[in-house]
RNA sequence: GCCCACGUAGCUCAGGCGGUAGAGCAUUUCCUUGGUAAGGAAAAGGUCCCCGGUUCGAAUCCGGGCGUGGGCUCCA
């Protein structure tokens, strides 16, 4: 959160020019709301915001307004000058503007005796700088929306009201700008998920509760196929545990004390059975580690399962296939002594590398969580802490892979390593992630039998390799527009008849295909090839093939890509194509004629 | 949960300062047999999110819910 003191010697201009923007929209709307009070106004990503408390709510419909005297401002060429001032000066000038926001920071932010400020006009802001020379330099931002946003970010003080905008160097930059936003509209996952009939929501079934339609289904079948697949491979165990369990499992856990806002309520029986949704998987995995006797010859023992998780999360927060109150975690928990850890901890993040690169997850990048000073929000002495954080960073760097540290960001009961992606708007979220856990092993006192007859405790490792199957399913839906790779695709291939007459030899083609497990769809339908090759490219299958007289002559099919190119190619000579594309999971078709996956935004 | 906006046919949306509603697409039927992104016609389809209130009368005004979206907080 930036705040005070964030952008001291920023060297990035766009920066400065956003931060300067945020001045501007400061000074427009103390001229024209007057006893409004500003809270912080920093640069972010693409653009900027200001808090502000007004005195009676503004809406989106004030913007234009606040918006043109922005510009009538900028066209005033006012100087952005810096000057410093007393704590005493500082504060008496910002009391006398009624800014009780900007006195609080005085108080808390500014450290020393000098103040730093900026004025442009009337407008007086705390501020280090730097900024551009003058409100003329501001040629290219646009408001976008209000939001509320928590006084310093914390939900127990007072609500403002933030605005947000973006601001570029040049007008150009900013088209650009409105038109990516445009673009990442049509390829919301929410948009495409109702166009393509991959998931529905309804109010009947619940918020955060959206069902899985039969072509959503099937990507998600795929995917689960892959993935369970792999982990096999590798040597994961996957298992199969129910849904719920007695709520002291989730005593015994700590998740009914410190998750507990999460949590469902508990199902109370008549005879006082209470029966718990759970929110994670671990304590069903642990009881199955606890089901017989384990010896350090057994570990790492790596239990794994595609399991759901019921998370009662806040309203306000649900959105989409992205944000659910149930899911399907690719979950699993390894169980190793100490000296295994950094073995398994590389090896779970090899693993989510793979399906990165398979699932065409391009663009990430790792945070190490680790805890902060509030000592009752964590489990566990600082000493097991220190070592798991020191393991996790020491396993990311032997890999060489880059990250940035997110202090007081971990688990209650370990530090985790997230690998956070972006959605088509640009927002980050979690994916993957890699944890490590000395608490519940201690909790549930798990042990082992060491090489020396002597009982230990073993670590634990929770990881969610490609994360939640609702949560990667939204991000691969805007990382294609839709447009999966053939192998994960609804309806791999639509066969259609130029008329009617051909429409057996259609069957037989589609059939031939069914025959070698490929997902296709006859479309028989007594419309025009036009009509067909449409609803076909609308849906964005992969492969659509033609016949009329000349293929049911030659025994071939005339095959057209997402890229619209056409090859007229034999049926089997077709059926090995895509069977082998699919085999090996292509992203893109390794003949010249393309048809491959949307690039990314660019 | 909080702030702002929104909620009219399956979908995308018009309309309506109070007199029980329209279009395009999709659906169904009929006609059309057409070589690579929308052939034609007809029919059917709506408690205008829900519950209260004001009113002779509410989809429209007011209040309260619920849901969705964008943020905040939180998070897979």
């Amino acid at each position: 959160m930036a705040e005070y003191g964030d952008h001291e010697s920023s060297g990035d201009p766009l920066e400065t020019l956003r931060h300067s923007a945020a001045h501007l929209l400061a000074a427009a709307v103390t001229e024209l709301y007057p006893d409004a009070r500003y809270g912080i106004g920093p640069a972010v990503q693409d653009g900027f915001y200001y808090d502000f408390a007004f005195s009676k709510p503004i809406s989106e419909s004030d913007l234009p307004a606040i918006e043109s005297r922005m510009r009538k401002l900028a066209q005033a060429d006012i100087p952005f000058v810096h000057e410093t001032m007393s704590r005493e000066q500082a504060t008496e000038e910002f009391r006398r503007r009624g800014q009780d926001y900007k006195l609080e920071l005085i108080a808390d932010k500014v450290e020393g005796d000098e103040v730093s400020v900026y004025r442009t006009g009337d407008f007086l802001d705390l501020c280090r700088g730097p900024h551009v020379r003058s409100t003329r330099d501001l040629k290219a931002f646009k408001l976008l929306r209000v939001a509320g946003a928590y006084w310093r970010g914390d939900e127990k003080k007072p609500q403002l009201t933030r605005i947000y905008g973006t601001a570029w160097p040049t007008p150009r930059e900013l088209e650009d700008y409105v038109k990516f936003l445009e673009e990442a509209e049509l390829r919301d996952h929410k948009k495409l998920g109702k166009d393509l009939k991959l998931f529905a929501v309804d109010d009947r079934i619940g918020p955060g509760l959206p069902l899985w339609l039969p072509d959503g289904a099937t990507i998600r079948r795929e995917l689960e196929r892959f993935i369970v697949d792999e982990e096999l491979a590798r040597g994961y165990l996957h298992v199969r545990t129910p849904d719920v369990a007695r709520l002291d499992l989730f005593r015994q856990s700590g998740h009914a004390q410190l998750y507990k806002e999460y949590m469902y309520p508990p199902m109370t029986f008549e005879d006082g059975e209470q029966l718990e949704l759970r929110p994670v998987n671990c304590p069903h995995h642990i009881v199955i580690y606890q089901t017989e006797l384990r010896s350090y010859r057994d570990l790492p023992l790596r239990i794994a399962e595609i399991g759901n998780n019921w998370r009662y999360e806040r309203s306000g927060t649900l959105a989409g296939m992205n944000r659910v109150r149930s899911f399907a975690l690719n979950d699993a928990h390894i169980f190793c002594t100490p000296d295994q850890l950094m073995d398994e901890v590389k090896g779970a993040i090899d693993l989510a590398l793979y399906f990165s690169r398979v699932l065409g997850i391009d663009e990430f990048w790792y945070q190490l969580s680790t805890r902060d000073d509030v000592k009752d929000k964590w489990l566990g002495t600082e000493e097991q802490w220190q070592e798991a954080q020191a393991s996790l960073a020491e396993a990311l760097e032997s890999m060489g892979q880059q990250y940035r540290i997110g202090v007081g960001e971990a688990a209650f009961y370990g530090p985790k390593i997230d690998f956070q992606v972006y959605d088509a708007h640009r927002r980050e979220f979690t994916n993957s992630t890699v944890q490590v856990d000395f608490q519940l092993p201690q909790r549930f006192d798990l042990e082992y039998v060491a090489e020396d007859g002597s009982r230990k405790r073993p670590v634990m490792v929770h990881r969610g390799a490609a994360g939640a199957m609702e949560r990667l399913f939204s991000y691969l839906i805007e990382r294609y527009a839709g447009a999966f790779p053939t192998w994960l695709h609804p309806t791999q291939v639509v066969v259609a008849a130029v008329k009617d007459e051909f429409n057996d030899y259609a069957r037989e083609v589609g059939e031939r295909l069914r025959a070698s497990k490929i997902r296709v769809h006859v479309d028989h339908r007594s419309e025009r090839l036009d009509r067909k090759v449409r609803d076909a490219k609308v849906k964005k299958v992969p492969y659509i093939g033609v016949v009329g007289g000349k293929e049911v002559e030659s025994g071939h099919v005339n095959v057209q890509n997402r890229a619209g190119e056409k090859v007229d190619m034999a049926v089997d000579a077709f059926v090995d194509m895509i069977s082998a594309e699919i085999a090996e999971r292509r992203r893109t078709p390794p003949h010249s004629w393309g048809g491959g996956p949307t690039g990314q935004r660019g």
